[in-house]
DNA sequence: TATGAATGAGTGTTCATTCAT
DNA sequence: TATGAATGAACACTCATTCAT
């Protein structure tokens, strides 16, 4: 019918055959491949190199995302829900706070590791929200946890401990993602020197 | 496919049995539609919108016209025949020149109007001919009859006159299409200025 | 004083040499430049064009306009600017209605064809209001007083005599652009139909 | 000059006798602009931004660093420097390993707020020799010996330990620049973290 | 010597056109 | 046959760098 109002069959042709599900597919193959070239190249990579690398044209990348930001802002929201729901997996109230501390160490090494770490923490500005409630906020939480019940100590406001923490995650990530730290070392590592300190400890 | 591993339903889409003159049907409502989103969007009006004022898919509107040039041909070609249809149809040489010159601009207006005088006048320029025959071609013979037959004032060439006439048609259209002079209106005026000008004229 | 408070000799170095006249001839003359290609090639010009038919390179095209918004405001400033300062030399309102028109059509055509016409008829949008006061204000305020004092036709609304008006400049620019008409002739002969018409007169 | 025929006066600039000592001066005073400009702005800051902060000409940049890449590096050696000179006078082998870790944290805080932090952590991969000496040695040597002589826990690989503890300085640096720690608070913070872990210790 | 002007190689983005289904 | 997806060639614009004065 939109056609003028001429005479035309009115055939309905095949419906689109594309399973809808097909594109989410095919965008989240350019996310990841977008990640990886971010992490290699820096924040200075293109949208060029991220379409060189994922094996498509300039323009086709932009039908998926349709500019640089826009990208950007996928990849950050991907990752934060990948975060929220390793921490949510995690049950961190449920166990005691050292426990709390190693799972919440765990799921965001992993999650950071798996989303090239670049995203979590460069949230663009206006992501602020979502990126505090999925990655900070737990953070602070289990800490004020932690003080309020005498397991971690008084004597450091708990938003520098925060900082600290959080901090430690982010240089761990890079350090991971330059191959320079193993996922798995990393998060025992990162647990057990932030928990306990690197000094030696008396037997006894 | 470098972009993950598309699964893709092996769906066949259904073989379309269609009258060969359907096809011309739909070509001209499709052009019907060009000329609407021409006139509205300007010449900047890319495919995208012709074929989603079209409701079919941009491929589609190519099956119709192989590339935008052939389309806006096409439209040119539609507007030339029915210009040429309504100058004919006017029997210009059988009446008065004064009454000519209202019928040929009733006509034209009438006919740019309706394709929205987009392509009457930015011919392209291998349509010059096309053109000609339906455009210029009535106009010139008409004031060389009325310059001969001392209708017509004589000091000026023809060939001015017939610049400024198609020049005055050319604008008016411009200012129909935006609304600022109605289609009436239009011939009415542009047929007393033409042949009596502006000036009052003494009652005597 | 700028590089940090380290000790730097306070001298002051040549002051910039550079004419500050010379930059606005610079822009000058791209700004002709520019109004030769867009009315050659038409708007859909490019920077590209622009610039290398001025011989430079674009980044170079962009230190004078910042975008091609701003060029073509320029443009459409400086036809504006010609063609207020010849109406305002035209002293319109010192002498008689059809004279008045003749010095109009002239100043009109003259600028429009100096700065290529395209400007002065595709006023950006936000420029209407400069347009106006520059434009179509003198030839409504020329003919109001025409209809007031008889020189003009009274059955036509002075709205629609100012549009045929202006599309006639606007026509007639065009075909001068394109070497249908001369500058001088198009000048005469506007002024000639538009005030008396095409038709023959009668002598006595 | 393609553009018009630009009128040039003849000026002859000024040639100007200088101390030859000046020339570091001043490029010690841009880089320090550019410290400031680059961890304001971020990476993406241009030579633009920094020459305007500074108050010269972009092409005086130039004239004391080649490129860009030229003054990134003198920026990261200058940083090194400091660092190198910082660290040398914290007299390390001469404490105890705690006390050694305590001040190694502050000259390494102190120099890198200094200088923004950028260029330590960013350093161009060919400097990673410079980069090394000045800044992982010292604490890899530090490491070594508080592991040898049992002040540092054994159980993990010092390398391992080193790359957290840098990893903190530098996610801290960023947390400081950004305002989210204070220098002195971050540095306590860190050293005390790093030693003795989050955890509450149990008093006698 | 310091500079404004000029530039080439890039960036992100759009659009007419082609292809596989 | 009609389509969504893919693409290359363009565009407007920016930036590090060079040049003429």
């Amino acid at each position: 019918m939109p056609v003028g109002d001429r005479v035309r069959p009115p055939i309905r042709y095949a419906p689109m055959a594309r399973n809808p599900a097909t594109r989410d597919h095919v965008a989240a193959g350019l996310l990841e491949v977008a990640a990886r070239v971010l992490a290699e190249r820096g924040d200075q990579a293109g949208m060029t190199d991220i379409a060189a690398a994922a094996g498509v044209a300039r323009a086709t990348l932009y039908r998926y995302f349709p500019n640089r930001d826009a990208l950007l802002r996928a990849l950050t929201g991907a990752a934060l829900a990948e975060l929220a729901e390793r921490v949510a997996d995690a049950r961190l109230d449920a166990v005691p706070v050292p426990e709390a501390v190693a799972r919440l160490t765990r799921a965001m090494i992993g999650a950071a590791a798996k989303y090239r770490g670049l995203t979590v923490f460069t949230k663009p500005p206006d992501m602020a929200r979502e990126a505090d409630l999925a990655f900070t906020a737990p953070v602070r939480e289990l800490f004020e946890r932690g003080v309020a019940e005498g397991t971690l100590r008084p004597d450091l406001p708990t938003a520098t401990l925060v900082e600290i923490y959080t901090g430690l995650l982010e240089s761990s990530v890079a350090r991971i993602l330059q191959g320079r730290l193993g996922v798995e070392d990393a998060s025992a590592a990162i647990t057990k020197i932030f928990l306990e300190g690197a000094l030696a400890r008396p037997e006894s």
